[in-house]
DNA sequence: CATGAATGAGAGTTCATTCAT
DNA sequence: GATGAATGAACTCTCATTCAT
C-alpha cells in the first residue's frame, strides 16, 4: 500500500506551495486537504507527516513565507538609506514584484488574515497565528515610515498618512487577485507603474533615479 | 416604486443584509445557513422559504444587490454629463461611499467573485453567475471610459488605463476590508482622500469644483 | 433526502440507551457513531441533532444515568435508617439489580471511567468529567459508611473498610460483565447472592430481617 | 532453558510490557501503535519486525503471557495436594500478587477480552483466540473446583459455585483498576485481605496455617 | 533492524438541503 | 411561513500497515 520510489519525494515547500495555490482558488475555507493532495500526487493523509497540525498549519506556513519574504526584501532596500522617493519606488516595485512572482501566496497574504483572526482564542495556534499579525503590521509600518519622511522633507505632497498607505497596499495586494501568469502584463512592467501611480500621487514626478546598486 | 406587502420585503432584504454580514466576518464557504439565519432568527431551513435556490441563491442576491446601488449611482453621474475629472472624482467618491456604507456587500464583491468563479458549469445558476460577471466588467468599464476620455482631452497624464484603473478599484475595494463602522475615519472622508490620491496621481491637483448638482 | 415519518420518532433515550449498548459491546473508543446510530435506525450525523456534543456527551449522558439511578436508590435505603446489616443488605441488592436491570449502562460505568480520565485537562467536558467522578466517589462512600457503622456497632467482623468495599465493587460491577439478559440466573437470585456472600464475609449470617417497608 | 540471542529476547519482552501499559491506559481501541511504540524508542513501522501480525497479535500475546504466568503459579499450587481452604487462600493470593505485580497484563485480561470476542470469525488470529478463551475457562474452572470440593468435606459453607466464583473474580480482577503501584497499599496487603475476605464469605475462618512450601 | 514516507480505510463531525408536521 | 428531525455527502484528521532505503 505505500508507493512513491524516492525519486520523486515531495518536499514541504512543494506541499506549501500547492496549499498556497489552492489557497488562492479556493479560498481556505474552500479549500479542502484533498486538492493540495492531489497537486503533489499524494493523498490527504499524508499531508500530515509534514504539517501535522494540518490545514491551520500549512496557512500558517504559506503566509509567513510570504511575509518573510517581502519583508527580507523591504529591509534591504531601507538598508541603502536612499532618498524617500526613491526608496519608496524600490519598495513599491519590490512589493509588485513579489506579489507577482507568487502570486499565490500574495492572495493568501490578502485573502486569508480574516480566516486567522476568525480563529477562537483557545486554538493552539493562536500564538503563531498573533505573531504574524504583529508581523503584518509591521510590514504596513515600513511604508507608513518613509511616507512620513517624504512629506516632512517636503518631496512629497502632504496627505493623510493611514489612508493614503491603505490606498496604496490594496492596489498592490489587488495584484494578486487579477494578475495571471499568462497574460500579457510582466511583473517589472506593473511593478513599475504602481510606483508611477503612487508616486505620481505624493506629487512626484521625478523620474527614475538611476543609482547603480 | 410599489412594494410587496411590507413584511416580506423586509424579511427577504434582512435575510440579505445578514447573509452578507455572514460572509463577510468568514466568507462563503465558512459561513452556514445557520449562522445567517440565526441573525434574522430563523432556523436554517427558513431560509429555504426565502431563497429557494439556497447558499448560492444568497450570494448572487447579495452580490446582485450591491452592484446594482453602485452601477445606478455611477450611471446617475455619468448622465450629467461633467468634464472627465469632476465626474472621475464624484464617482470615486460614490464608490467609495457605497462600499463603506455596506461593507458587507462590498466586501463580498471583493472577496467573492472567486467563489462564483469556481462554480460549475452545469451549475443553475451558471447563467446568472455569468450575467452578474457581465455587469461587473461594465462596471469596471465605466471608470476605464472617464479616464481615456481625461487623457484625450489632455486634464489627465497619460497612463496605462487598464492598469490604472486596475490600481484605482483595488484601493477603493480594499476599504472595505479595514473599513470599521465604530472606527475613526468617516466614509467621507476616505471618499474624498480616495478621489484626491487618483486624481492627483493622474496629473490633476484641480480643487473640488462645486458645480450645483 | 429526509425520512422518518413522525410515528417512529427516536427520543434522546433511546439513543443513550443504544449507545450504553454498543459502549459495552465495543468499549467506548471502539464504538462508532455509526454503529450506535443503526441500532436506533439513524445516520451517524442525525445523532448531532440529539447530542450536538457528539460521542464524549453520549459517555457522560450514559454514565450519568446509570449513576442518578443507582445512587437514588441507595438514598433511599439510607433514608431508611435500618440497622447496618440489614441497610448492606438492600444497598447490595439494589446495585445489584440496577446492574442487572441495565447491564450495558453498568458496564460503561466499570469499563469507561478510564476514558473519562484520560479527557484532555482542556476539554470543554471536562467539568462534567469531575462532576461524574465526584459522584462516583460518593457513591462509594456510601458503602464505605455503612460498612463503617457495622464494625463500630460490633456487628460485622473487622476488617479493613477500604479493601472491602474494593472487593466487593469488584464483585458487583463484574456482574455487568457476564450478566446475560437472557440466561438462566435471574437478577434476583444474583442479587440475593452477592449480600448473602459478602455479608457472611462480614460474620454476619443474620438471615433476611423481613421489616414490611 | 536455552535462549535467543539475549538482545532479542529482551526486545520482545520489552515491546509486550509497553504494550500491556498502553493498552491499559488507553484500552486496545484507543491504543496507537505508535504509543506503543514510542515507549520502547521505536518508531510504529520498527513494530512489525518484532509482532509481524501487528496490534491483534501484541494483545494475544499480552493476554498469552499473563494466563500463562498466573496458570503455572495456580498449578503448582494445586500439584502441592494441600487441603481446600489453604489451596484455596493461596490461589487468591497468588492471583492477586500476578495482578499487582504486572497490572498492566492483569488490566489488559480484565478489559481487553470484550476486544477477542469482537474479532471477526475469519480473522487469522481466530484460532489463537479461542485457545485463549479456552484457557480462561480452564483457569476459572480450577477455582470452581476447589470451592466444590471444600463444600462436599464441609469445610464451606455451601454456596452457589459459579456466582461465588464470579464474585470472587470480579473482585480479583478489580485490582488492576484501582491499584497504584505508588499508593500504599503493597500487593502482599491485598493479596492477604482478599482471601481472607472470601474464605469468611464461605464460613472459614480458620487462621493460616503455615505449611513451611 | 530501523526509519520515514506513503497509503487507504475509516472515524467523528459539519452542513446544505428536504420535508412532515 | 416556520420548525425540527433527518439525510447524505463531504471534510479533516487518525492510524494500522507497508516498503524502499
Amino acid at each position: 500500500m505505500p508507493r512513491k520510489p524516492a525519486d520523486q519525494t515531495v518536499r514541504r515547500e512543494d506541499i506549501l506551495l500547492a496549499a498556497a495555490a489552492v489557497f488562492r482558488e479556493r479560498g481556505y475555507a474552500g479549500a479542502t486537504m484533498a486538492h493540495i493532495a492531489r497537486r503533489v500526487r499524494l493523498t490527504a493523509g499524508s499531508l500530515y507527516h509534514h504539517f501535522p497540525a494540518g490545514k491551520q498549519d500549512l496557512l500558517l506556513a504559506v503566509l509567513n513565507v510570504g511575509m518573510d519574504t517581502v519583508i527580507a526584501q523591504l529591509e534591504a532596500i531601507l538598508a541603502q538609506n536612499l532618498p524617500p522617493a526613491e526608496t519608496l519606488r524600490r519598495m513599491i516595485e519590490a512589493h509588485a514584484m513579489a506579489v507577482t512572482q507568487n502570486v499565490s501566496v500574495g492572495a493568501a497574504m490578502v485573502f486569508e488574515i480574516r480566516t486567522l483572526i476568525k480563529l477562537p482564542p483557545d486554538d493552539p495556534s493562536a500564538a503563531e497565528r498573533d505573531a504574524f499579525l504583529a508581523r503584518r503590521d509591521k510590514f504596513e509600518r515600513l511604508f507608513r515610515v518613509v511616507i512620513e519622511r517624504g512629506i516632512q522633507e517636503g518631496v512629497f505632497r502632504p496627505v493623510d498618512v493611514g489612508l493614503f498607505t491603505k490606498a496604496l497596499l490594496g492596489a498592490q495586494n489587488w495584484i494578486g487577485v487579477w494578475y495571471r501568469e499568462d497574460g500579457k502584463l510582466r511583473g517589472e512592467q506593473i511593478a513599475a507603474h504602481m510606483a508611477e501611480t503612487f508616486l505620481a500621487a505624493l506629487g512626484c514626478f521625478c523620474s527614475k533615479t538611476d543609482a547603480s546598486d
